[in-house]
RNA sequence: CGGGGAGUAGCGCAGCCUGGUAGCGCGCUACGUUUGGGACGUAGAGGUCCCGGGUUCGAAUCCCGGCUCCCCGACCA
């Protein structure tokens, strides 16, 4: 391709709209363009990176057993309300109406679909275990799309599905899955972790994550640096920091105008935040719930969730609060009666511990479990946090931000039943299809690759996904023997197969160097009237700051053996 | 959804407070001179100043309403 014939101008500034670096180099480079919050176009330079990325993943998938299949993007509404997850899903899906005023949906993932596709063909558990994938676009009305391609609301996703008639099947190609996956990750350059994570309110037993480190990261996750666990925060387990215990004194008022915070009762009543019991009041699948924990933890919602099986899990609303005759700041589950408690393991590790009184301006002292406060569930529904000590080992947690660029879990047959999907199992009975569920970003794959390759200049990315392998830039190409040189290295470089972009434009040395660097392919050459003198063309690795001389009927034989080693 | 910020040429921005013919840099076009790390000169092209109302002789500028985009938070008893 010659540069001065291509769809895309790189830019000199930094757009204004852009935060992160993978941001502002996509844009800079020209390769997407904002369409609206979330929604972008891709340009020539990103298609060519993203299918080189779509490519790798299908060859893993190919490789792992996996079947390609496409399933639509528009739905009718009414299997979603089949599944359940209308409700589930919340605004995040988007729903329209066709010209017949059907409803229908714009899918934001495929697991009805493939359960349908996958059930017309079951019988027999002969046919199983059975593994499709797709490439699909994917829509969700996300809350705040953010970070360039990070999080966008229209997006390609590889999602890959397995149906297995037991749970060893499943376990088999979920091990498989995970390995792809690692295989994927590293031919694109992300140094992406396994994690374990939460497997959502459908759920199955198992889940991970496929982290790649990173400051600009959406999620924190948790690790021990001396076993090795890892866990997303919102999942993983820890040991409770240890707490006083002394004897237990009788419960006692004690007047706290003003302190609604743990830190007000810290502040002024001379206690640590360990020796304090919070509460934090939701609402779920429309129930008022009180969690409780240590003032030292934070209630965590995924666990809640996951602890009261319910569906939709959110904050009450200060009205909600006030109507249910609540004192805000004084709220407490001692002696509260006809709400929902459930509360954290960690209420019973200390003694004599401050809690509100449910009167305004009131905290009791000395409460004490079981004695005084009898939840209806205690269950583990704290924060972990660096710092907490890890469950295995005992050593201290870090924690770390990073870019979610994969996921992988274990459905179990939430869809299988909803939807039908059954065979028939040698005793001759029916029974549900096991699911498990496999998915990855294809262009948050990208900004995650370009995020971790790239220096001051621009972008370094593998030639596995670089939009092309080599940066051809004659200087000086109003002189004839340059363009003449430049285009007989062009020619043979593509008859070579090389992915080459030729920079033919006639603008200065600087500006060819500065783009070349920008957009970072992996080899640059360069045809210019010195080295052209001695019959000669310069090749530099992007990665390396010197460059070698090579002659001219060399070079195209020279880039072909960088290429392959 | 709450809190901040911003919408003026392809990109980055100034102008607004104090209303009076819409500017600068980069990029773009043409010609000339340059020629290995974002060259120089000359001449140009390019704008519904986010949208709709209002005030005014006159609005990018003041007032009212709306839209869009970015960032932070979504953790609190």
């Amino acid at each position: 391709m010659r540069l001065s014939q291509f769809l895309g101008r790189t830019l000199r500034s930094n757009p204004s709209e852009a935060e992160t670096d993978n941001h502002k180099l996509m844009l800079r480079t020209g390769m997407i363009q904002q369409l609206a919050a979330g929604v972008y176009s891709y340009a020539p330079l990103a298609i060519r990176s993203l299918t080189k990325i779509a490519n790798i993943i299908r060859e893993e998938m190919n490789a792992a057993g996996g079947q390609e299949v496409k399933l639509p993007t528009l739905q009718p509404r009414e299997l979603w309300q089949q599944s359940g997850r209308d409700a589930t899903f919340g605004p995040d899906l988007i729903r329209l109406q066709d010209r017949r005023g059907r409803e229908m949906v714009l899918a934001p993932t495929h697991e009805e679909a493939v359960t349908l596709l996958v059930k017309q063909h079951l019988q027999s558990y002969r046919d199983l275990p059975m593994l499709v994938y797709q490439i699909q676009t994917k829509f969700r009305d996300e809350v705040r799309p953010r970070g360039g391609l990070v999080r966008v609301r229209e997006f390609d996703m590889k999602d890959g599905y397995s149906f297995h008639a037991d749970d060893e099947s499943l376990d088999e190609t979920y091990q498989r899955m995970v390995q792809a996956y690692h295989n994927i990750f590293q031919r694109c350059g992300i140094p992406a972790i396994q994690i374990e994570a939460d497997s959502g309110a459908i759920g199955g037993k198992d889940s991970h994550e496929f982290i790649m480190p990173s400051e600009i990261g959406e999620d924190t996750f948790i690790h021990c640096p001396k076993c090795g666990y890892a866990a997303n925060a919102e999942r993983a387990a820890f040991t409770r920091p240890a707490a006083p215990s002394e004897a237990e004194l009788p419960m006692e008022d004690v007047h706290t105008p003003g302190q609604k915070t743990i830190q007000d009762l810290v502040d002024n009543l001379g206690v640590t935040p360990a020796q304090t019991l919070k509460v934090v009041i939701y609402m779920a699948d429309g129930e008022m719930v009180f969690a409780t924990v240590r003032g030292d933890l934070d209630v965590n919602d995924i666990k809640l969730k996951r602890a009261l099986g319910c569906i939709d899990l959110r904050l009450a609303t200060d009205e909600e609060v006030a109507a249910a005759g609540i004192s805000a700041g004084s709220a407490s589950a001692v002696g509260m009666t006809g709400i929902k408690i459930v509360a954290d393991e960690s209420i019973n590790i200390g003694t004599n511990f401050v809690a509100g009184a449910n009167k305004a301006d009131y905290h009791i002292l000395n409460v004490n479990t079981p004695r005084d406060l009898k939840p209806d569930l205690i269950a583990d529904i704290a924060m972990a946090e660096g710092g907490h000590a890890c469950l295995n080992c005992g050593t201290a947690f870090e924690a770390a931000r990073g870019i979610e660029v994969g996921h992988v879990f274990k459905l179990g047959t939430f869809f299988s039943e909803a939807l039908e999907a059954t065979f028939q199992d040698p005793e001759g009975q029916q029974q549900p299809a096991i699911m498990g569920c496999y998915g990855i970003g294809v262009g948050r794959l990208l900004a995650a690759a370009v995020e971790q390759n790239r220096d001051e200049k621009g972008m370094c990315l593998p030639a596995s996904v670089a939009p092309f392998h080599v940066y051809l830039a004659g200087l000086n190409m109003d002189k004839e023997e340059v363009a003449a040189a430049a285009d007989s290295i062009y020619e043979e470089l593509l008859d070579a197969g090389v992915e080459v972009l030729y920079d033919d434009r006639t603008d200065s040395a600087g500006v060819k160097f500065n783009d070349a660097d920008l957009l970072g392919f992996p080899v640059r050459v360069v045809v210019s009237p010195r080295n052209l003198k001695e019959g000669k063309a310069e090749i530099k690795l992007r990665i390396e700051s010197e460059a070698n001389v090579v002659a001219l009927e060399n070079a195209a034989s020279y880039v072909t053996t960088l290429l392959t080693t």
